[in-house]
DNA sequence: GAAGCAGTTGAATCAAGCG
DNA sequence: TCGCTTGATTCAACTGCTT
């Protein structure tokens, strides 16, 4: 796990999945040159954030900030970094498989030109995600609003991609039961989880919390996926990745971050399979036709099914349709009819009576699905 | 209050003050060129989002989700669309004044592309604002997160004008004396504050609320400041800056949002100058997390507050403290003054009158919290 | 009147699979 | 790739009616 590339090794390997859970060192550009076309499920990408940082910052109690101040981190003009910009993300365009999905991230400072290159390069742009901090540097002068979040931008390849990884149900379940939405609360990496020096001091300027990851992870790979990312720094993409059952790759130039990478991920224990499933919907549930219902007499021929509050009624035919006032067809087909929509999820339409209310036939449904389930 | 101006009579005006507090019918841009050079202190934006939408979508009980898909927000391409942010932009920049900033707002089919413009055209970025809605549309079909925010760019006119307008202090007092954060928890516009039209629908498809609006002017301006809206639409902008003692002057296009916006604006009523002192400095140490509560509407600027038993009375002002007899302060520095104690607890002291009895001010804050408990 | 239920709605780039 | 069929899918707040 964890093992490092020389750029020039990687271009004559032969097999292709040497690359595979290793950190690349080299150039983002280059080094993604040497990887093979559509070769990854997702990509996260921390690019350097062009801060604008004029002379140095002085707590109130004349302490300094220590500011990123990276040599990584400087450009001559807004021309250079979007040059920059459009350069790594067509390499990233490249490698990523066509329902794969992209995550960048970054401040206010980069944001826009990086989410509006990312439009100009056809990536079709599915949410944007706001990473409040729980625990954010405050604003020293008093001349601003606390800069509380961070932005990160969620991207299909285009506008054509429908089948990109998105865990709806698994998220859902997640957070109680209601939808996951675009506001997401972390604190900012900090405590045993920021790597340290030798000296005390934090390797990488701007680790990000594996928290952040695990839930980027979760919404949008499945386990055995492959996730690149071209900035790796000290590889928090990595150690989560590791930790969840993905593969990942890393690119990254300063021996520093590297070293602290490897060792890093090393040390991380993958987890179980088992706690691993995703937590899939209805969607990726096997189908079960209405009629298998009638063929195991959890419903007969001949009975009445009604909607909740029994204003609809419909009968049951052998054949697994229904027949209302003269029309027949699916308990879909049937439940639009009957109440003059173009359609109608018969599921949870219909009703049926269990003896002392009136309960929805996706119930019977459900029970058909277990059944399945135990027989594998 | 509230003129509305023809563009070739303005265009013939002598006095320049003649537009303020006026609404300008006519093109954006052609409108803009009428306005003097440096002549306001503060801009607040929401242009076109360029929506992008496919077919109709419909809710699973198979209604019909009312999309925006007015004329106004048809664009032909991103270049497009470019070329028409910067042309706004430009002329935006000519009217603001050197110390004056400005408010974009918008979300991720936009805001990037706005943002990088603003860039270009050296408006140096303060801060990027995010507008998180209690109570956002949700996601029907399961694709992506529910997009739950909108995102606001605050930006002065370049890097060197430093002494833009921020009143920070005012923020902080009423925010629990904590610096006021990049996150901004606010419900969307509706209820009683949507207008809407004879048959019942909404006037503007996209109106915000007052409270994200207050808290812009309040933060950003002063009284009597001159606030330009270049997409006026139904005027909540207008409603705002006229009930916070500032000038406004609003272009808009649309004859039927100029007539939504005129009658509105004039039945608002400005607040007194005493509630409109904005705090400054450390002298007035407020200690308290009450603004909120004006922001939200659950109390509002000039409503009186008492003790249990009526023996005292103070003014809620519009930055979220108190004043009584010439005093002034947060709710729990005047509770103490008035009682002539050392210290007081406001949220318990200070009572308002619900329509049939007195009710401690701290039930109000529990319905804030709750509202925060729901969404973490 | 209060409480509760049913219906409505908000800036939306919103499906998947098969022939 | 296009067109057709099948069938999957919602959260919080407000409004208005019933109990």
């Amino acid at each position: 796990m964890a093992a490092v590339l020389a750029l020039a090794d990687l271009k004559q390997q032969v097999r292709p999945t040497t690359w595979l859970n290793s950190i690349i060192k080299g150039d983002c550009v280059a080094a993604l040159e040497a990887l093979p076309d559509k070769s990854v499920d997702a990509i996260f990408a921390d690019p350097p954030y062009n801060l604008q940082l004029g002379g140095t910052l002085h707590r109130p109690d004349q302490s300094l900030v220590d500011a990123v101040d990276n040599e990584w981190d400087q450009f001559a003009s807004f021309e250079a970094y979007d040059a920059f910009t459009r350069a790594w993300l067509l390499a990233c365009r490249r490698v990523l498989k066509p329902n794969g999905t992209i995550w960048v991230i970054g401040s206010y400072h980069n944001i826009f030109r990086v989410g509006a290159m990312m439009q100009d390069l056809n990536f079709w742009l599915l949410n944007d995600i706001v990473w409040r901090k729980t625990n954010p540097m405050p604003n020293f002068k008093g001349r601003r609003f606390q800069n509380a979040h961070e932005t990160m931008i969620w991207a299909s390849k285009d506008a054509k991609a429908k089948s990109y990884t998105f865990n709806y149900e698994a998220l859902k379940a997640s957070n109680d039961d209601v939808q996951m939405r675009s506001d997401w609360l972390f604190p900012i990496c900090s405590g045993g989880e920021r790597l340290k020096g030798d000296d005390g001091k934090k390797v990488h300027p701007t680790q990000k919390p594996e928290s952040l990851l695990a839930r980027v992870i979760m919404a949008s790979t499945k386990p055995g996926d492959v996730i690149l990312d071209p900035f790796f720094g000290t590889g928090t993409t990595g150690a989560v990745a590791k930790r969840l059952g993905r593969n990942f790759v890393g690119i990254e130039r300063e021996q520093d971050y590297i070293d602290a990478a490897a060792e890093r991920i090393a040390t991380v224990e993958p987890l179980g399979k088992a706690e691993l499933v995703v937590m899939t919907g209805k969607k990726a549930e096997p189908r079960v036709a209405f009629n298998t219902l009638v063929e195991s007499g959890l419903v007969r021929p001949g009975q009445v099914l009604t909607d909740a509050r029994g204003r609809y009624s419909a009968i049951i035919r052998a054949d697994g349709t229904l027949t209302a006032n003269g029309e027949a067809g699916s308990i879909h087909r049937l439940g639009a009819k009957v109440q003059g929509l173009d359609a109608c999820n018969g599921w949870t339409f219909w009703h049926f009576n269990d003896g002392t209310s009136l309960k929805p036939i996706d119930d019977l449904r459900a029970i058909i699905r277990n059944d399945l389930a135990k027989i594998g």
